[in-house]
This record gives structure tokens, sequence and C-alpha cells, in this order.
RNA sequence: GGCGCCGUACCCAAGUGGUAAGGGAGAGGUCUGCAAAACCUUUAUGCAUCGGUUCGAAUCCGAUCGGCGCCUCCA
């Protein structure tokens, strides 16, 4: 049974939707101004996860993400660059989506841009109005917190005390209680883009654009919503306020939260100069999946602390899943099925599924495949793992990698090759010939088109570096 | 100031009352013509500190110290 931290009670909590068989999830996608950097790429490994093992469970899964391509930034940004919004978003946008694909991260069901939902934004912020929870304020709308008592429940903001100035209002805007937040904005400058509403010309506020399309996705409840920590408050708890003053319903379920990435122990900003996106590490001959080892190997709910030092562990840890791949795929078996070994198979097995179930502890995870790697290594060793063993692991494998995305492809290692195969040859008649300088000579040939040679007992291997 | 998270070996990290998973690094060994790689073995009488509850605590309670986050830009 999967068991969820929920942060709208605090608790671990059973999970499975409410109605049939179909989850409905909604994640806060990326504020495309920018290249992503890794701490927004761990939030979306984490629902990456997080989608992989309800898909995994057995259950349909709808998965709703929306890209933010309107918000003070992009407008300052685009005018800056003088262009509109649409040219200045989209090379991020689509950046965006290949750093996706290069961390094996999925793709959502549906995911579109904020500005594909103005009239449904324009829809809800009418009915705001109507219902007495919004109000015009200079030419833009506010939401009426002291309308809605049950605001703060998510981020528990009647146990708050504010410090003093913590609040000053810094919004340009008059409202009629500092708190309240915009739903609609004026224009303020020239170039901004503006739509026409029944209530005026502007544009939308942030937290507007994921109530609509969830709603309109997904339908007015959600099974499940994530996002990064620093979105629970102000941002969820907005979202909640708008959409239950609108449909009277439970906004969400299930509210998941995944915690922060730092960097050597400080929280990443460019003015500290730890601040990385996925091209800077690759810059630097990262592999990604060194990176999305490193991402998915502590939970979900801790701070990750990110070092250099820890990304050359994750690439020494995917080398001992990859040779051990490699010495089931390049060995000869004997034909049978060794029971012990498929008993270690059955632990791991269930360890995986329990690790997952249990709040995706992923760390957990990680240690079901490396037991059974352990194992697997010991019973290869003897000459006791047969045939049977190697294609169920192998299997296993496939699920491993459904699951977690971290497991690396080996077919590209022991591709047939005829020239290193002739060179292999060549080095093995001088060894044979006890002509050692010569097969050195080779070997180092070998070494220089990346490919590694390694003597065993049942004759020369090799792979690419 | 308020709210919350956290502190486990050299590093990362699991573990929510029954006697410390896993990975990396280090050390030793096996294999090898030599290497390299790989594989195996090994590394915390102790889980920030002090006190308490208990037959029993890393796990529960209290205090102290330290780190991090949030309190309308933030994944």
């Amino acid at each position: 049974m999967l068991k969820l931290t929920n942060t709208l009670t605090g608790n671990l909590e059973p999970f499975s939707p409410d109605n049939g068989n179909t989850v409905r999830m909604y994640t806060c996608g990326p504020t495309v101004y920018d290249f992503a950097h890794i701490g927004n790429l761990r939030t979306f490994v984490f629902e990456d996860i997080l989608r992989r093992h309800l898909r995994g469970k057995g259950w349909t899964l709808k998965h709703v993400m929306n890209i933010t391509d309107i918000d003070d930034k992009i407008i300052n940004k685009a005018i800056e660059a003088g262009q509109d919004i649409k040219t200045y978003t989209a090379p991020y946008t689509e950046a965006f989506f290949k750093d996706c694909e290069t961390l094996r991260i999925e793709r959502p069901d549906i995911v579109t841009p904020a500005t594909d939902y103005i009239p449904e934004m324009i829809d809800l912020v009418g009915r705001l109005i109507q219902s007495g929870y919004a109000y015009p304020e200079g030419e833009s709308i506010y939401y009426r917190i002291s309308r809605f008592p049950s605001y703060g429940r998510l981020s528990r903001l009647e146990k708050r005390e504010l410090k003093l100035g913590a609040r000053i209002d810094v919004d340009e805007y008059e409202k009629e209680e500092p708190r309240d937040f915009v739903l609609w904005k004026a224009p303020k400058h020239e170039k901004e883009p503006r739509w026409e509403a029944p209530f005026g010309t502007g544009r939308p506020g942030w937290h507007i654009e994921c109530s609509a399309m969830a709603m309109k996705q997904l339908g007015e409840t959600l099974d499940i919503h994530c996002g990064g920590v620093d979105n629970i408050f102000p941002h969820h708890e907005n979202e909640i306020a708008q959409s239950e003053a609108v449909t009277g319903k439970p906004f969400a379920r299930f509210w998941i939260h995944g915690e922060h990435l730092l960097v050597e122990g400080e929280k990443m900003a460019k003015s500290k100069g730890n601040f990385y996106t996925l091209r800077d590490l690759i810059d630097r001959g990262y592999d990604p999946l060194a990176i999305r080892y490193l991402l998915v190997s502590v939970p979900y709910r801790k701070q990750l602390n990110f070092t250099f030092e820890g990304l050359d562990a994750a690439r020494s840890s995917l080398d001992r899943i990859k040779e051990f791949l490699f010495r089931l795929k390049s060995s000869k078996f004997k034909p049978g099925r060794n029971p012990a070994i498929s008993a270690v198979l059955t632990t791991a097995r269930k360890q995986l599924d329990a690790a997952l179930d249990d709040d995706l502890n992923t760390a957990q995870a990680l240690a079901a495949v490396f037991g059974l790697i352990k194992e697997g290594n010991i019973a290869l060793t003897e000459d006791a793992l047969e045939e049977e063993n190697r294609s169920e692991i192998l299997q296993w494998f496939e699920v491993v990698e459904q699951r977690l995305g971290i497991v690396p492809t080996v077919e590209a290692l022991v591709q047939v090759d005829e020239k290193v195969g002739s060179l292999i040859a060549q080095r093995n008649e001088a060894r044979r010939n006890r002509d050692f300088a010569k097969a050195d000579r080779i070997r180092q040939e070998l070494l220089d088109l990346d490919v590694i040679i390694e003597d065993t007992r049942e004759g020369t291997k090799w792979r690419r570096k």
C-alpha cells in the first residue's frame, strides 16, 4: 500500500485514487525566463519518481503540468530583449523539455503554457468577483482573504506570527488588506501583454493559472498536487483559496512537496557562484545519469546537499550497476534456475516495492538494487547463477528502470565491432606467444579508441570507456 | 520574533521502541604475464550533547548546542 506525506495534514497517509483507477495529478511547472537549475530539476525528478511509481502500481495516470510563460520577470526580460513573451519564452521552454529528456524525466500527459488558459482564468476571476471573494482596486482585481476562513490551513498560518516588518506591503497596488493577493493585474508598462476581460484589461496573477488549468483538465478535486516546499506559501495556499471559493470542494486531496537542494551546504544563488544548470554540469563532463542518480539517491522530503564529491560518488555507484549488468549480459550460463538466486531476487523485488510504497523511499529502493547485485556477484563468481536466473534478473532491471530511471544502458558497451575484435584477437595471439610487449602495445591502442579490456577466465571482454 | 525540517562512520545516507541497511572513499585479499578493471572481505558497543521514561531508545519526552528552510521573487 502506497503511503505519502500529505502537507495538508502533516501525516503519512495511505493513497489511492478517489474514484476508479485513474490518478489525477497536477504539478507546478517551470517559469521559463531562464534555463532550469538543478534545484528545479530535483523537484521534477521527485515528481517523476512519483509518477513512475503510481503507474507501476497499476493505476492510470493523468498528469498535468503548466509552463508559466507570463509573470513579472518574463515580461521585464522580454521587454528588455525587445521581444514578445512567446518569442522570449520559446527557447527556454524547449530547453526545459530537452533537460527533462536528458534526465529521463517522463513528460506529463498534458503540459501547456499558462497563456493558453486565459479564458478559463478570466472565467474564474469573474466568478470570484460575483461571489464576493474578489474585488477591484484601482484597475486590478484582488482576492479577499478575509472571506475565506480556512485560509492558511496548508501552511499552518494560524500558528504563525509575523516578523515585525516582514509583511511590509511592497506591492505597488493598493489593496484592502496587505495579505490579499492579486488575481488580475492592470498593465503597468505600454509593451506589457494584456487581455480583455469583463472586469478590465490586464493579465493574470501568478496563482490563478494553476487553478484554471488543473480544474479544467482534472476536475474540481485533484488526487495529488505537487511542487517544491517554497510553493506551500503563498502559491499553493492561494490556489486553494481561489479554487475552493469557486467550487466549494477540496481542491486537492494530497499535497506533496519536495524539499530543496542546497549546494555545498548553502542555498543556491547566482550571487554566491554556486548556481548550476544541467548544461553547466554536462559541460564539466558529468554524465546526466549520474546527476539523476544523485538526485534520486536522497528521498524527496530531505534537503539534498549537492556537491561534486557526491556527484563523483554517484558516478561510481552507477558503474557498479553497469559492471553487474555487463557481467550478466556478456557471460555464458548453464541452463536451469538456481532457486537460491531466485529467492534473493524475490527479496529484492519486495524490498524495492515496499521502499517506494513507503513515501517514495528512494534510498531504500537503491539498497534493494545493490543487495541483489552483491548476491548476484557472489553467485557469478561461484558459477552458481544459471540461465533462467540471468533472464529473470535482467527482466527485473527493466522494472527498476521503469521505477527509478537510473539503469545504465549496457547494449552499447557490448556491441560487435570488427576492428576491436580483430585487435583483441591479435593481442591474445601475442599473449599466447608470450610477446607481452606487443600485447601491451595493442592494449594501449585500444585504450586510445576508448576501449577498456578485461582479461577474464572466460576470455577477453571489452567495453567503451 | 513566529512556524517547520534536520543533526547516524572520512563523505552521502536508510532506519519512528528490540539491539546500526546501502553506496562512495580507505585498507586487506582473489584473479592476472604484468597491469587495469572487476569481485570478495573489512571499517560506528554507537546514532550532536545532557537528563528522563522503559526490561530495552538512534527511535518516545524535556533541555541545550549546531545547521537549513519558510514568513508574498523562489522548485
